[in-house]
DNA sequence: TCGTAATCTTACTCACCAGTAAATTTACTT
DNA sequence: AAGTAAATTTACTGGTGAGTAAGATTACGA
């Protein structure tokens, strides 16, 4: 069995085990064990236990990033990249559950060098969904010197809530990812507040992107097409 | 030493030991040495590694939903009900942040009953919110039937979002727990859209409780003034 | 067929840590 | 002062798990 397959292999078990028991439970005779092999070569391929959950990290972050990125490509208005990107993350979340536990679970407890890594994949989602506020409120007001702090805010909200939001999807299974981003936007994008009044936010439809499916494995549907809406509506 | 006192002496060195290392990797061993006193004193009082950190968790979970509720009791709208509850959660986070780790940042990694535990602290914090979301829900719309499935939607976005500013907080020393309320509230109650558009969120003067303070130690100021307004006033 | 480099295993070592047994000291009551 | 209950300690055990040494097996080109 050639390094490369096996090496894949071991990550795709630790990646369940770290997901289901939390890094310094998770022991590495364990996961050589599943993995159908033993101790010493998950040594020799991964370095040492942290090594080996490092690897993990890495190469979920980067599925991760690759499907929020694919999804709002070529997605012309802020509007609709937003809300593309948030589809894709809460489409890849609900399909690689464990993928999520591990990269963003597991933060505080663990090792300088693997705190320090988590922070860094974590501000690369972070800087992604800045990127398109920042596009949303560039566009409507303008060059404004403030708009980067801003921007980093309302990101830091919009990752949390999308990420209790995941265990609301938990307990919810009915909930599709697009319902999900759909009631995120509204309560995000039209407030609260006008939502009550009766204004609701609906993608128009067609309104996915055109490009190709990007590198995230399986999952991760681009911005699907909702049902049909005029992108900005008022009811009543 | 009573053994009241200790206990409590225990439990705070606890949390922040708990808090920095996480679950596993702490030891009862340094926990009491720091505490200064002998292992067999935490096993005494506290039974076990799991019962000494269980009792962590629920004298910060009663600490933390003290002050929520302490802050949002009495304040008449539900609107400024949220952001009285907000605000004291902000403040608390910013004033305890071991208690903050403690509570939620441990969750996945532990042992069935630790798990439990932390979901039913998460679910009391979760119902509060949702009830302040219910008030001003049903106060808009008057008893719809759906309600209580939106408010709890609505309510695990603010908790989300609300922990995940946490960080945003800790980058941002300038900022004080109300501004980043108010921040939240714009974005939430009136919306990025209408904010963009000009509008904002400033809550009126002297709009705090005024019942006595409640239970939850020094922190947590109860909703503070903020500077003049009218409750929703539109720029431009 | 020989050699060599990769793949893979058995069988350990060593450290750490939760939990405990068996006292010993302190403080308070009668 | 005697007695007893609470507070507190020293000095262990047992298990678990990260990491390794040393060698076995396979693949394959010269």
């Amino acid at each position: 069995m050639p390094r490369r397959i096996r090496e894949q292999q071991i990550i795709d078990v630790a990646v369940q085990v770290f997901a289901r028991r939390g890094y310094h439970p998770a022991s590495v005779d364990e996961i050589a064990e599943l993995a159908g092999i033993s101790k010493p070569m998950v040594y020799l391929y991964l370095d040492s236990k942290e090594g080996l959950f490092l690897a993990c990290l890495r190469r979920e972050a980067e599925r991760l990033v690759a499907a929020f990125q694919g999804a709002a490509r070529d997605v012309r208005t802020p509007e609709l990249r937003l809300w593309a990107g948030l589809s894709a993350f809460f489409a890849f979340v609900a399909e690689h559950r464990d993928s999520w536990v591990v990269l963003h679970r597991q933060a505080s407890q663990l090792s300088e060098t693997i705190t320090a890594e988590v922070a860094q994949a974590r501000r690369a989602v972070m800087a992604e969904v800045a990127g398109l506020v920042r596009d949303g409120i560039g566009e409507a007001l303008g060059p404004v010197p403030v708009a980067d702090e801003e921007a980093d805010f309302v990101a830091h909200a919009l990752v949390g809530a999308a990420d209790s939001l995941t265990d609301w999807m938990e307990r919810h299974p009915g909930e599709s990812p697009e319902r999900v981003t759909r009631r995120l936007m509204n309560m995000v994008w039209v407030g609260m507040r006008n939502v009550l009044a009766g204004e609701i936010w609906t993608p128009p439809a067609g309104s996915g992107p055109q490009g190709p499916e990007p590198a995230g494995r399986s999952g991760a549907p681009a911005a699907p097409a909702g049902p049909a809406g005029e992108g900005r509506s008022v009811r009543e």
